[in-house]
DNA sequence: AATGAATGAGACTTCATTCAT
DNA sequence: CATGAATGAAGTCTCATTCAT
């Protein structure tokens, strides 16, 4: 008897390598010898499971939002907690997740650079953010106090922040030490939010 | 005699055809035959002028950060402005280039993707971005007022958040408008430089 | 199941083509596009089994010297032969091969031109001539007689002597029968080796 | 007023660069780029003493012909000399002058190659050798002495000794002293001669 | 005489994709 | 499911040659 469905492993073996590859070296310098090589598995398997590049560009991408949402999703709508806490949550679990997954950050510059001219992956990195807006957005809104701008301003603009704070380290060095950074953002980001108030 | 000149004119054309190129549709998938088409010139003139793909990746590089520094260079050192001015300053331009020179904002996500494993391309985009936050740090230091952290910091985090202003627009859709969040982000920042003085 | 071991097929195929072609014309007139001609393949076939250029000059290399080392090694250590035997039999073997494969011959002269400038071509021709001359020293010593020089110069005269009769009537016509040639050359080298005896 | 005739300059400037490069890496790897940069010149002043390329190739061939004759001529007819003596002249003098002259053998093998799909160039170097051939033959026929073969045999077996004798170091590497070889192959043809006289 | 920009054919090489086994 | 040989279009780059100045 065959093992049964061996499919979705090869599918797993064939995305890990492609994205460690896409992540290291860009996309459009990953080629169908390189995938096989890192996934140790034949020209073949490769195009069996995947008609053409293309494909693999999707699944990977699909692969990344499923990964990212699960990141996302617990950590979502806790109950009990004040906004302050949430938001200086998001921040924190933010740069621990920059940190602890870098190449998936990696991948997703990729994506994004990619987005600018396949409006397919636009779309879909665009709905998960709307989506991840959407939820904050509502979170904001059951809060009662008084807020400087519309929640959907606010998080937009913590959502800015965070997108900075993620890439700038990637890019542009690190000349000043991440916590720091980090704690400065979060003061500022709560400071802001209290500025209605006064 | 000759005329006058050919190879900067020349120079130049080749880089507008590549620059735009490579902003539309990324640097891999600008071919050499794309270039010469979009420049009006033959596969010759072309590598008579540059070499290699590479040399007119960093020609390229140092056009824009050129541009950049020009564009930069007369908005910083502006005696007699107030620090919340030359802030609230510095987020409006940055804003205002970004939809000025959207293809050149483009092309330097390009390079910022590039420069993830061409260390070359990394070191120049670094240079150009620690040597504007020395001066701004300058600037912030020349200040009486106290501040809320180290000036290092405080200027990092500027970029951060004009990183992120400046792609998230880019990259995932536009809901809010842009001149909210601008103003939003102007509000958050200079109540974020007072938090100190309370 | 797969057909049998097509790839040395192919590769037979393939050098037999560039081998040709390169007596023929020379390697550095010779083309990728030449070599598919002759071949009758396509051109994704050729670099699917030669990654570069220089593999094919390689692999052609080692060809010409196996099929040197073939034609060579049963001509040597025959028990029972006079020195004199040997050494007319040597020289009568070459000129009989230069003529039935003159190809081979001008292909070796390839070699040599390109060996002045790849040091790796160079060693690999050098090795093969250098243990033939062993091969041919250990011969001559197993001889009682006396000799009129240190064997290692008799060798590398009579090699000089072979080198002459072979490249002479390529190059520079043929205006004396080679079998007159071959005859006189056999007749000084034998007067030559009795030269100590008087 | 102009310089007199700059062009005999020009084009030994080039021919010298020509040759040097030739000899060096091979004519075929040789580009009008080198030669200018090599000759300092411009291309333009390249093109405009030899149209194409194997405009330069010929005068390179026409050059050293003339500088072999040069050398070859006052050594011929020299009155008083005994046959054997001329023949180990000859001989002495061909190593010195391989030795002296390495960069035009090494031109030469050049030449050879290309003669062989070249015919212009194989005539030339043909009618040469030719030349020479003739030339030593009339000075063994004024010899009243015995020979052991037609005068045309001895010469031409003379020169494919000493083809050998130039060559073999050059691509065989030199396990034996040159002089050690010189003096073996005088003595062998020296004996040679002295054969029929038995 | 001299210059060097311009040309385009054609070289080597890469690679996603197909397909017989 | 799996293999890997085969394909050829397209890529980057080289270069001898032309020509306006």
């Amino acid at each position: 008897m065959h093992r049964r469905d061996v499919r979705p492993l090869r599918r797993r073996q064939i995305l890990d390598a492609a994205e460690h590859l896409a992540a290291q070296r860009g996309w459009a310098e990953t080629t169908f010898a390189d995938i096989c090589r890192e996934a140790d598995i034949s020209n073949g398997v490769l195009t069996y499971h995947f008609k053409t590049k293309n494909d693999i560009l999707f699944a990977m991408l699909e692969d990344i939002i499923d990964r990212l949402q699960e990141y996302v999703a617990p950590r979502l709508q806790q109950e009990g907690l004040s906004l302050d806490a949430k938001i200086a949550g998001f921040v924190a679990a933010l740069s621990e997740f920059a940190r602890a997954h870098r190449e998936l950050i990696l991948l997703l510059v990729q994506f994004l650079t990619i987005s600018i001219q396949q409006p397919e992956v636009a779309e879909k990195i665009h709905a998960f953010f709307s989506q991840l807006r959407e939820q904050q957005v509502d979170e904001v809104q059951q809060e009662g106090v008084q807020l400087p701008d519309d929640p959907h301003v606010i998080i937009r603009l913590l959502h800015c922040l965070a997108l900075g704070l993620v890439l700038d380290p990637l890019f542009l060095g690190l000349d000043v030490p991440i916590e720091q950074l980090i704690d400065a953002a979060t003061r500022m980001f709560l400071g802001y939010l209290r500025l209605s108030q006064e």
